[in-house]
DNA sequence: TAACTAACTTAACACCGTTAAGTAACTTAC
DNA sequence: GTAAGTTACTTAACGGTGTTAAGTTAGTTA
């Protein structure tokens, strides 16, 4: 048993640091420009190798992709705690922006990088994290309605608009795509972006 | 004269050519997809007389990159008579969310692939489009402020909110990361998502 | 007609993702 | 305790990529 359970044990570790090297290549250098020989040289082995761990390259991304939505759930996962709905639509803002930030490459795999979203589409039991993470959302925002804000809104509506709204700004920010907000640290910048969305929601639900 | 001039009209219409060819291209397969070899093919010359018109894959994407920026203020040139601004206002988030929606992977051209954005970013010259661009934006929200639209906001706060929200709409849409909005075909969903970032927008000023 | 030049091509380099076949070490069975 | 079998890994290769150096061919100029 223990000899068995430890060879798994190895395997698992392996794994795991193929996981790592990649995740900090792709972070580095961007999904396109790192290699699966990259990868192989990172955590000295043969470039084979890491084809008896994932199918293919894209299979380190969903890997990835999956433990990114589960990040953001971490940062979510606090907020569950604030008992007024606003507020924590709110909090949810800023912590969505924070964490686009924070991770900004990590993000990018998540919801920017295009090249293999068409094997996530087709495995649709690996999307679990990332409902959740939209999930907590669409509920705040149900109880933010049924606490009388967002009047005559719809419950999607809403909470597709500060979808919108939050990634735009984090995508903007993370492609440099932006000419107007500009020499900012990145905290301020979270600030700032956060701020711009939570007073806009101030203004949305006082009609 | 006319012999040289006749030559110089021969060189421009292949550039043309190539471009032309690597557009259609990028739009079917995308940028990473595409390759010199298939742009050559596809033109019926060798791959190395490319390189004898762009200085590498980048520079060919930056040419169609300021493209995109022209065909993007073709959209908004009609909406510079409409002359109550707010209205403009809203013309011009419709305009851009049909033109994200009708030229999607042109869309992903400018604002959403990230390879070459290192060279443009260094070559500020050629970024005038996209000013422009912008820049009717700010203008036209600053004429709403003068209005009386927007009270005691910032109108770089207002343009890059409303910048974010449709910019957010439409990226997340061509990269199928919204699982909300859902069974509508292009028009449609154009059409709903510009009401959407209407409404908030009403929602906005009415404070 | 000879030299020159511009436009284009051939062949190659060093990389890429991926796979088939081979090897070496360890485990199991007799 | 040795033979057979399995597991984990590597070597070598295929067909692709972006890009460049060197070569060719046709048209222009002197």
């Amino acid at each position: 048993m223990t000899i068995s359970t430890r060879k798994e044990r190895q395997k698992e570790e392996l794994k795991g640091k193929i996981l790592q090297a990649a995740k900090e290549l792709f972070m580095q250098k961007g999904f396109e420009d790192t290699s699966i020989r990259n990868i192989a040289e990172k955590i000295e082995y043969s470039p084979t190798t890491i084809y008896l761990y994932f199918k293919d390259k894209d299979d380190i991304f969903c890997e990835l992709h999956r433990e990114g939505f589960s990040l953001l759930n971490q940062y979510f996962r606090p907020l569950a705690h604030v008992s007024n709905p606003y507020e924590r639509l709110k909090a949810i803002n800023k912590a969505y922006i924070s964490f686009a930030m924070e991770n900004g490459e990590l993000y990018d795999l998540m919801f920017i990088i295009n090249s293999p979203m068409k094997s996530i589409q087709k495995d649709e039991s690996d999307w679990e994290e990332g409902k959740r993470a939209f999930s907590f959302l669409v509920n705040t925002v149900q109880q933010c309605i049924d606490a009388g804000y967002f009047k005559n809104m719809q419950v999607e509506v809403v909470a597709f608009t500060v979808w919108s709204m939050v990634h735009g700004i984090a995508s903007l920010e993370i492609r440099n795509r932006c000419p107007v907000v500009e020499n900012l640290n990145e905290k301020d910048l979270a600030l700032k972006a956060s701020d711009m969305v939570n007073e806009i929601l101030d203004r949305m639900h006082k009609k």
